[in-house]
DNA sequence: ACATAGTCTATCGGCCTAGTAGGCTTTTCC
DNA sequence: GGAAAAGCCTACTAGGCCGATAGACTATGT
């Protein structure tokens, strides 16, 4: 399951990547069009500021600006920092690989072999997308140009 | 991520289809081979054999058998029986959908659309591997027989 | 009758998620 | 220089779910 935090950072990005460039946009008006709690949201572009994907400018015309290009905004990227591991089961991550301690024989689990399955197919699909792959599905980021 | 109920449920599955047939295997004796508590274990069971998928007898020289043949025994179907829904988001959901009340514009949404992909991914997994399938690939349950 | 083994309901502690509060710092503009 | 605007940061909390446990009840075989 998608966390409410990953969820409200992609719509976010989105977003942003769709205002003019150069522009700051305000947390308050970036909660209020997505619909996202105001201070929540604050605690997300915080984050997503101090991953080096988010810029910010502080003070009177300030707000957040994206910090690259969004098609070098990686999905995967985004979903692991904020919801963890892709894979179901710990022993089946790539990036986050950890032993199952009930576990005996690992490399003979049937269980961690289906979801080793799971886990690349998901990896496969969020590595390969862009926010930029995103937005082209998002008719909120398109309507706001 | 793959709850500690389903991992449990399928590992007893496994072990339920290698042993020999006709013959029901004790709850007491499940738990000791594959590490899980006794009592947790009692409440998997029971689950799986209310849903069909077991079968069981009381008294002296019961337990649990499988109800069907492993080739029966669907791994999508168990998963979301234990952890729900496949997709990452209510509104990707095949089989539980359900609208998410901050989204205006469903159809045009991005995160909808890059989740149903994982979704679907996962689904095209799981809906088509069996017990018997996972147990190809497990260690224990062969080695059991 | 007694032991064996599954059935069922209730309960609990701990952790995580979603969200809130409030004070601090930096920047702009008059 | 000071007020207002806006982000920065830490702490906290309510609620829900997960993993697990307890204990009493029921059916079955000998």
């Amino acid at each position: 399951m998608l966390s409410r935090k990953a969820k409200y950072a992609l719509k976010a990005l989105m977003a942003l990547a769709a205002a003019p460039p150069g522009e700051p946009v305000r947390i308050a008006d970036l909660a209020r069009r997505e619909r996202i709690p105001a201070k929540f949201l604050e605690l997300i572009l915080l984050e997503l500021r101090n991953r080096g994907v988010l810029q910010s400018r502080k003070g009177k015309g300030g707000g957040y600006l994206l910090a690259k290009h969004p098609r070098k905004i990686n999905i995967g990227e985004l979903v692991r920092h904020f919801d963890g591991p892709l894979a179901p089961v710990p022993c089946a991550s790539q990036t986050a690989y950890a032993r199952c301690q009930d576990c005996r024989d690992e490399a003979g689990c049937g269980v961690r072999w289906i979801m080793k399955d799971v886990r690349d197919a998901t990896a496969k699909i969020l590595d390969r997308t862009t926010l930029s792959d995103m937005m082209k599905h998002d008719a909120g980021a398109g309507a706001l140009t």
